[in-house]
DNA sequence: ACTCCGGTCTATGTATACAAAAGCAAGTTG
DNA sequence: CAACTTGCTTTTGTATACATAGACCGGAGT
């Protein structure tokens, strides 16, 4: 399928069809504040940017506003889309609302061994990193590992594909996305107070889901959520601990001096 | 921006640029059976029945396939997505607690006047069409427009752009949307009652959202989605039901025979 | 007769060529 | 001096050409 000589010049991974890695490596861009947001993206700039043709780059284009990371121009093209304070916790509190949903069906249905054993490792991790009274960069690093997972593992008790993709669609906004706010906390004195209270949290949905208590778990689930909103306020305060967001370029801030 | 001729062989409504029209058409094609779910769609097939070369079909299959219409198969190309009675169910009530998230952010924040003019206009309308002891079908189809409009207000007013768009993509599958099943339910002896019902359940959350009761009002909207369900299941048992359904084609019977 | 292998062929992914519309600049005119 | 117009340039949307990978079919061998 692959076409001609297929000339990775940058030999990083590339092991998937041309659109895939334009797609993974536009979404970096993005992210990374390369590609600021309101301006149109030029297409001719990524085809020498991402040394592909125009063909790929426009259908990683199409699916990246399907994702909502970009928004259609009335005149054709696609600029990079920025959110308001208000949009992130809208986002924060709908992915609270869809894991809330996958927790109340998760306990209503129940869930299987294989899912309850992978769940019940990952929180067992956690505690051990949690352990320590201090916490390193790696136990950080551990914890994100693990918090995904865990949030993956979620989704997928709820049993349901459309509910877990809508879930996995909700969270591919970063700030939205669990892990969007843990590392952006990672310095400062209560660091660790907030990974303790998002993993009784964690052990609380999963007792919920246990138990059978929907309306609980699905209560919990959302209160955890939250946590971001929290986080998101300290984040904006401090234009340090904003660095280590992903895709902190994005917000709009409300005293923006341009234009 | 369209290139040469646009020679515009079925001269429907086509004023947009090809990629629209051709993923309109699509979307038609689908919903309508034509194009059965689980085989793969074949571009070149495409080509010559909607008159556009390759790339604005294959752009809309994109799209489709993210709006999840279209399965991507595993070696390149896209097949029509079909749904289980659980996956359906599942949409509906996935409709369901966004719904309720649009409703309880409603009135936790106030909407605007605009907005509440406009609902009551709305539902002052059905309970026009609703007074009639006897429904005619032209009742019904008035009924499913203003049912329509209702919802998409209640989307408004979240006040959310993010949770706004994303009731929107979870409304994309037929079943899931407010009106799927109310065509499904046109005929039979309590027709009017499951409207009356519906309505009385709009009128609920209308007043909640003015008084500012949030979780009454999402615990409503939650509810009203659920009358899908018993629809659904009163279609499912009856084939002729089932054809007023669009999309029925795509729904996995149980008892399939085929493979 | 069944299986394994090779050739052909179709369909997808990719690259590129082309046409039209939007944006920009410079020139001209009131 | 400003505003409008006109022509060019840039850029997107579309069409098409090409290369490769998987599918299908036929034949040979055990």
């Amino acid at each position: 399928m692959s076409a001609t000589v297929n000339a990775v010049s940058t030999d990083e991974a590339a092991g998937t069809s041309q659109t895939v890695r334009v797609q993974l490596r536009l979404r970096e861009l993005i992210l990374s504040g390369e590609l600021p947001p309101g301006n149109r993206i030029a297409e001719l700039a990524l085809v020498e940017l991402l040394s592909a043709s125009r063909t790929p780059i426009r259908a990683a284009l199409v699916r990246l506003q399907e994702e909502g990371l970009l928004d259609a121009l009335p005149n054709g093209g696609f600029a990079v889309k920025d959110f308001s304070e208000a949009d992130i916790h809208d986002a924060i509190e709908l992915r609270g609302t869809l894991e809330g949903l996958a927790a109340r069906l998760a306990a209503e249905r129940g869930i299987s061994t294989d899912l309850l054993i992978a769940a019940h490792e990952c929180l067992d991790h956690i505690d051990a990193l949690l352990a320590q009274p201090a916490l390193t960069e790696e136990s950080f690093s551990g914890y994100v590992t693990q918090n995904g997972r865990f949030h993956e593992l979620l989704a997928k008790m709820s049993g349901s594909d459309v509910v877990q993709r809508q879930i996995q669609r909700a969270a591919t906004l970063p700030f939205a996305s669990p892990n969007g706010f843990v590392m952006s906390r990672s310095t400062g004195p209560d660091a660790r107070d907030v990974l303790v209270v998002a993993q009784e949290q964690h052990r609380g949905v999963m007792e919920a889901i246990v138990k059978r208590e929907g309306a609980r778990a699905e209560a919990l689930m959302r209160e955890h959520a939250r946590i971001a909103h929290r986080n998101l306020g300290r984040a904006l305060q401090s234009q340090k601990t904003l660095q280590l967001l992903p895709g902190a370029s994005l917000i709009r801030r409300r005293t923006a001096a341009s234009i």
